[in-house]
DNA sequence: CGCTTCCGTTCCGTAAACGGAACAGTCGGG
DNA sequence: CCCGACTGTTCCGTTTACGGAACGGAAGCG
């Protein structure tokens, strides 16, 4: 596992609720040279800290760490896609995946059952998806959703790669 | 948090694959004398060490810390969200929970920073939330979105808990 | 009973993670 | 302009986590 990663990700959380390192590492009882060499990754960094910045941070360490190959992973021409949790529920099962789109390529999928729809929200990129005949815009923020009983596709708009959540709803018979 | 707690899930996970202490250390590649005070609490275990050797128990790494800290559940008086990833991108920082919303509460959430957009996609129940002046109102398969830089809240329409899942966007600085 | 082969712990020199202090750079006010 | 307060990085002495080796103890076998 990379130190990197979790660096990355400690200062990104950081910098997300506007503290500095200096803060951080007084509030979380820490040296600065401690804060700063783990968010460079030039540190292996002991239990200890880590539970230390983490727990000032109000965040878990699922939030830090890349969860290994236990997810599964739907691989296609464009899209990538990791099951993060399937809901059941009396009317419905939903299924939400992370999604990412590869530029330059539109991935075909063919129809789902009748009363299955599609909810995708965009992190980053712009999306085309939705209905092949008739397919949907979204910039990064955006919301798309459609029917998916038609075949559909998704796109990357431009060359930056999409990154989104995909929720799919599956109606009970 | 307490090293010995950590120490102890080590030897139970262990112990229940049948490994010998000698074992993994030799498998995970790491000192006996490391695992040894690792599995006693009285180290300080190295990121590198703990996922070394969690890598060749098969265990996710958060198995370990499940119970006290692993809890990314945020707590209110109505709703219960639970941190699923956190996603770092040039123009934004996204975090996406799982959300439930206890029937007969509204739980009332502060004004978020400027820019700042909540995006709800509902999986079970009716959820009414967004601004407080101005709720919306989505059903099972519906979604949400509202600026969140205002006063806004949470709550469940009918007796039946809503089941969500809920995407903050915070626009980079 | 020796002898071998494991077990887990302890000892110890080395490598490195630790925090304090000093550093350059930036911003805002007098 | 100069100062103070702040940012994040680097230097450095102290502490300590690291792995190899040595240790006592428990089986298994001739």
């Amino acid at each position: 596992m990379d130190p990197a990663v979790v660096g990355r990700r400690v200062r990104a959380l950081r910098e997300e609720q506007g503290i500095s390192l200096s803060t951080l590492a007084r509030l979380a009882g820490v040296g600065k040279a401690t804060l700063s060499g783990l968010e460079h990754g030039t540190r292996n960094p002991t239990l200890e800290t880590l539970w230390a910045v983490t727990a000032q941070l109000g965040v878990p360490f699922t939030a830090l760490l890349a969860e290994p190959a236990a997810e599964p992973t739907v691989h296609g021409t464009a899209v990538t896609a990791t099951l993060l949790e399937v809901f059941t529920d009396t009317d419905a099962t939903y299924e939400l995946y992370r999604m990412r789109v590869a530029p330059g390529v539109t991935q075909l999928s063919p129809a789902h059952a009748p009363g299955v729809t599609e909810h995708v929200t965009v992190f980053a990129g712009v999306l085309r998806a939705g209905p092949t005949d008739a397919p949907l815009t979204a910039p990064a923020g955006g919301h798309l959703r459609w029917v998916s009983d038609v075949p559909h596709s998704y796109a990357a708009v431009g060359d930056e790669e999409v990154a989104a959540s995909l929720l799919l709803r599956y109606p009970r018979r």
